[in-house]
RNA sequence: GGGCCGUUAGCUCAGCAAGGCAGAGCACCGGACUUUUAAUCCGGGUGUCGUGGGUUCGAUCCCCACACGGCCCA
């Protein structure tokens, strides 16, 4: 069992608290971080500093590697801003040297003395005092290989997070994103609000809900699948720019791109439509993607993303026609659900139930014969209206609504519309997605959420909204090609015992 | 939901084809070593071979089921 290296490391803990050392004291003070005092010895060196700045510092960090030569020890220190290398001596720690028999890769230990630069050229901290400053009592991942196991890699992220330090990057990167959405939206107006996680009808987005339980209620209550619709209520309310990053939940299957749990961002802009919304994307985006990796060219998969405005724009009739030779309005909806549309997807070899509403078959048509295609940032225009309840009509264009979805890499990164602001309009759609999912037996459609169409009855003003998945754009910038690989902690099954 | 692949020491992985005492490197334990950096040298395997059945004199290996993970498809 792995209790033999539980159990060494027992005794050596016993040891270091018989000899009245607390292997875990409260605190810890140092003087910087390790980058830091490279960076000040390499100063103290190139005369831009005084000497003395390099001597009597405190560091600290976990023990990722030793090499321990009798009355002399080289420890390398990681803390987040990564590793220096300590110099334990007899000569200089006396009976503080006794503490070298007790540590282990993984505790952490603070060091003091001062910085120098050993034989072979490596800024070090050659310690006057070791501290240990909270022991360690399981053995860490390999050093070389690092820790590879996906699984374990997902299930103790700290152990990937320890090993494999590169993977770090890949959250300070999602950090910089979503503290670069604030920026940008604040810097525009927008107010950052937060909306009811716990809700009474699960609307404003197609999709299975999570269902809770209120006791004190006795209600049921769901977890929500976008913030839509209360955003819009805070619309209707007078507040001209809102936006909400937030957790939402789809009670759906997990793979590559879909986790239970996501971050959304939604934002509403009153007096604008879905012109103003594209323009405000490639603007974020491209900034986005700058602050984050250096460039708004991002490579990604052997491919270099230029998400530099202005983006391409296609329309989504068109397309369809052009890559599937499919015009949708020689296959209008029918009373006996596809029909035509139907037959055609079939016949390209794209697989539709044997029930489908004719929304499902163009979502289906477009992920396999459109989207594909848009590897460099696009934006496809114009939805049929049987695939977007809440967005408002195009004028001129029956049947077509005012609504986009931008693309990278073959990705969805943003959804918007030109938001629907007439109630009796509103009413009717909702009651349409109704039949839809009695017909069809479709669950995920959405639910018709009274007290919402109360909101807008009272006026909501002419609006552009949008939402765009933040753990797939932070995907798309950082080049993973998992969503668990940009989420710290993915869902996984239980495991059995 | 379907197909394929994987699960062996703390970690990274061999071994299984053709069933016969469980292996390596790192880590760990004991010893040497006061400028090393995948430190070096000497000595030491620390294991429920994912779980449960089956076949067999004998199963990590072959068969079945299940669990967990990954990839592909839906």
């Amino acid at each position: 069992m792995q209790d033999s290296f539980v159990a060494n490391r027992e005794t050596k803990l016993g040891r270091i608290r018989d000899r009245g050392i607390d292997p875990y004291p409260p605190r810890y003070r140092r003087t910087c971080d390790n980058a830091r005092a490279i960076a000040v010895f390499e100063a103290v060196e190139a005369e831009s500093r005084p000497a003395a700045d390099a001597e009597g510092l405190s560091l600290a960090g976990r023990i990722v590697s030793m090499r321990v030569m009798g009355r002399a020890a080289f420890l390398d220190l990681q803390d987040a801003s990564g590793s220096i290398q300590a110099l334990l001596r007899k000569n200089n720690l006396g009976d503080g040297f006794e503490l070298l028999k007790d540590l282990d890769i993984g505790d952490h230990l603070g060091v003091e003395g001062s910085l120098i630069r050993t034989r072979t050229g490596e800024i070090t901290l050659d310690a006057a005092r070791a501290v240990i400053i909270a022991k360690g009592m399981r053995p860490l991942p390999e050093k070389y290989h690092g820790l590879r196991d996906t699984e374990t890699r997902y299930r103790q992220r700290y152990l990937d997070l320890i090993a494999n330090r590169e993977n770090m990057d890949v959250f300070r990167l999602r950090s910089r994103v979503i503290s670069g959405i604030r920026r940008f939206l604040d810097a525009r107006g927008f107010l950052e609000v937060d909306t009811p996680v716990l809700v009474p009808v699960a609307a404003g987005a197609h999709a299975r809900p999570f269902i809770t339980h209120h006791n004190a209620l006795d209600r049921q209550l769901y977890l929500r699948i976008a913030t839509e619709l209360y955003l819009k209520r805070l619309i209707v309310g007078g507040f001209d720019k809102v936006y909400e990053i937030g957790r939402v939940f789809r009670n759906e299957g997990i793979d590559q791109d879909h986790n239970p749990e996501f971050t959304l961002l939604e934002s509403y802009e009153a007096y604008a439509d879905y012109n103003d919304v594209m323009e405000m994307v490639e603007q974020m985006i491209s900034r986005l993607a700058a602050e984050a990796t250096g460039s708004a060219q991002v490579a990604v998969g052997g491919q270099v993303i230029d998400f530099t405005p202005p983006w391409r724009r296609v329309s989504l009739r068109e397309e369809l026609q052009r890559r599937g030779g499919i015009d949708l309005d020689a296959c209008p909806p029918s009373e006996k659900g596809a029909g035509e549309l139907q037959r055609r997807a079939a016949a390209l070899g794209v697989d539709t139930g044997i029930r489908e509403s004719r929304g499902r078959i163009i979502d289906k048509l477009l992920s396999a014969l459109v989207e594909p295609h848009l590897t460099q940032p696009t934006f496809m225009l114009d939805y049929p209206e049987e695939m977007s309840p809440l967005a408002k009509a195009k004028p001129g264009a029956p049947g077509y609504v005012e609504r986009f979805e931008a693309f990278a890499c073959g990705m969805e990164i943003a959804n918007s519309y030109t938001e629907l602001n007439d109630p009796q309009t509103q009413r009717q759609r909702f009651e349409e997605q109704e039949d839809i999912r009695r017909l069809y037996q479709d669950e995920e459609v959405d639910r018709l959420d009274e007290d919402f169409l109360t909101a807008m009855e009272y006026g909501m003003p002419p609006t552009g909204g949008l939402g765009i998945g933040i753990d797939r754009l932070v995907m798309l910038l950082s080049g993973q090609r998992a969503i668990r690989d940009v989420m710290l902690f993915p869902q996984m099954r239980t495991l059995p015992g």
